[in-house]
DNA sequence: GTTAAACATCGACGTTTGTCAATGTATCTG
DNA sequence: CAGATACATTGACAAACGTCGATGTTTAAC
């Protein structure tokens, strides 16, 4: 993989776009959601499978499913009274390959 | 690139120091500070050449630099009265397919 | 219509974070 | 040695964050 031989600086509105994106990931609750839903039956794992492994209160384990929503990396559909979560397809890809790639 | 049929979630540990590197890299200011050093001349800068354009103060630019040197992400290496800092070599990669590997 | 269950939202709290001015530490120059 | 330069460290402060208990909302079951 070859070094291009002039390297654009990220731009400091896109740095505080990616900064974003980075933050949704940079807690150990959220990474282990994210393997969790990953790993769970037909990937996808309702609040109710979560708390208890994670060992958090309900309430803190909808907040962070909601950063992680707001921040792209996860889908919800409600069934009932069920919400299940879903990794949304590509997102985390995108991340990593972006900042592989801009930083 | 195939998925696996068994997902093993990570473990509370790992997350936590997952969550440790990707927080040296959740701020703006420290995603910027990275891509000028791959980008400036001879893949190496100094504090003086990242204050100006970060538009932040000389403390706050050594803080940043602590953080990511601290994550494993830069190097320093002094000479004279400056500091030189580099991309620690694989170090950025190295997280980046964790990351894609690992949640 | 009541009750119960699953989840979201709100309010409050201690902790962590990003920032700067002030100060400390080397290193070079004359 | 005296001054100047580049950088690190300290202390302080406001803002953001992670967490929980309490409460609100929606859906299902009887």
């Amino acid at each position: 993989m070859l070094r291009p031989i002039t390297r654009e600086v990220i731009s400091a509105a896109n740095a505080e776009s990616l900064a974003r994106s980075v933050k949704a990931l940079a807690d150990p609750a959220r990474i282990r959601i994210v393997s969790m839903i990953a790993a769970h039956d037909d990937g996808e794992a309702c609040v109710c499978d979560l708390t208890d492994p994670l060992g958090l209160s309900q309430p803190t384990v909808s907040h962070h499913l909601r950063i992680l929503m707001d921040a792209g990396f996860l889908t919800r559909s409600k069934r009932g009274t069920w919400a299940y979560y879903r990794l949304a397809p590509g997102a985390l890809g995108a991340l990593t390959s972006f900042l592989a790639s801009a930083v």
